[in-house]
DNA sequence: TAGATTGTTAATCGATTAACAATC
DNA sequence: TAGATTGTTAATCGATTAACAATC
């Protein structure tokens, strides 16, 4: 139960066993094996029981995994047990519909707040938000405690953001600007680069 | 020069090195080493060069590579020294925004189609497309040839559209709904969901 | 030439898999 | 009880790093 060293790789596909857990729970199934959720996400299932057994036991030989437990359980490792707020920089087609995206909000996200440079934007409402002018990003996320911002910027202007976030504590941020981030010890940054994506994919084609 | 067993972690970082090259050579650099490379995507120098060797001998010892013809070696090996065309299934916010993303053209890819199931949305126009009827979109994808797709819908739908795209001749997949995808060998999906992003920095807050 | 940097080897480190006792 | 499945160990496999001869 040593929650203080696990690598990286294992945490990231924690989310991943959530997700199929939670649909497995909205179909009405209580209970699956390693085995059966490694079917679903594409990973052993020696994989899955080693990647959990570093959280704790979470199952019982002979019958596997109670889903609404390992789901409670997972969403407190993950600390999705409870409502992150998010800001969204950049207030083109991509971060507008992000701000509106509607799968967040029963996965432990609500964006909170939306920024952009250009006048035009500014005052302008997207849901339930009004546009913020990125001049005062600082300020405005410091207030707020916001801890995680979504960057949907050009490149050229993304380290820029980017630092003043982390001026204004922001500890981790997904990325979909198509640049690589220079960010200090501390602040996690995901990277979601749609080219890059495609990138991986036609190498193998 | 073993152009066939590369490790799958190889290739996925192949499109950032690639990235960082072009924004490189946007800025008029047309030299560097494994170290300013591995600095600007956070990579080891030695990891660079072990990366890249796996498909040549792309440096010169004493000067490192010339960004033109690393970009141009990289973009052979990607495949992306051509045009890709896309398909866009699902024309919510997120597809419209990717069917119009800017990001595309000069990385090797081109949105030629997208597909809709709601009656309202089909017929419209976005970008310079006319949404289509995803009914007939085993036969439409397969007549233009297209090879890659993106998946922009709701997760409920995203495995009977899989098979469909599969159906049809589609052999890469970037799947933006929240669901894992059962492809056949062969296949490939990348995943991007943003709400798994995200949960891949809480744990760490 | 002297300095810089590659490509590659060997050593280290880390992740995955196979197997099975424990036990529900 | 018998069958099923966990958690864990040891073995295997793969990836990263350090170091350096080669050479531009």
């Amino acid at each position: 139960m040593n929650t203080e060293n696990v690598p990286d790789i294992i945490v990231s596909r924690l989310p991943v066993y959530l997700r199929a857990l939670q649909h497995m729970a909205e179909n009405g199934i209580t209970t699956t094996s390693s085995q059966e959720l490694g079917d679903n996400v594409g990973i052993s299932a020696a994989q899955i029981r080693k990647d959990l057994s570093q959280f704790g036991e979470f199952g019982k030989q002979g019958t596997g995994y109670h889903i609404p437990f390992l789901i409670e359980r997972l969403s407190q490792i993950l600390k999705v047990d409870r409502s992150w707020d998010v800001a969204v920089v950049g207030m083109g087609e991509l971060g507008r519909a992000l701000a509106r995206y509607q799968g967040f909000s029963n996965r432990g996200f609500h964006v909170q707040m939306c920024f952009d440079s250009e006048p035009s934007k500014i005052g302008q409402h997207v849901g339930e938000m009004t546009v913020r002018d990125v001049k005062n990003i600082v300020k405005d996320v410091r207030e707020a405690g916001i801890k995680i911002a979504m960057l949907c910027i050009p490149a050229a202007a993304a380290q820029e953001v980017t630092d003043q976030l982390i001026e204004a504590g922001v500890q981790g941020i997904l990325n979909y600007a198509p640049v690589s981030l220079s960010v200090p010890e501390g602040v996690k940054v995901q990277y979601i680069d749609p080219a890059v994506g495609l990138q991986r994919i036609t190498y193998y084609l």
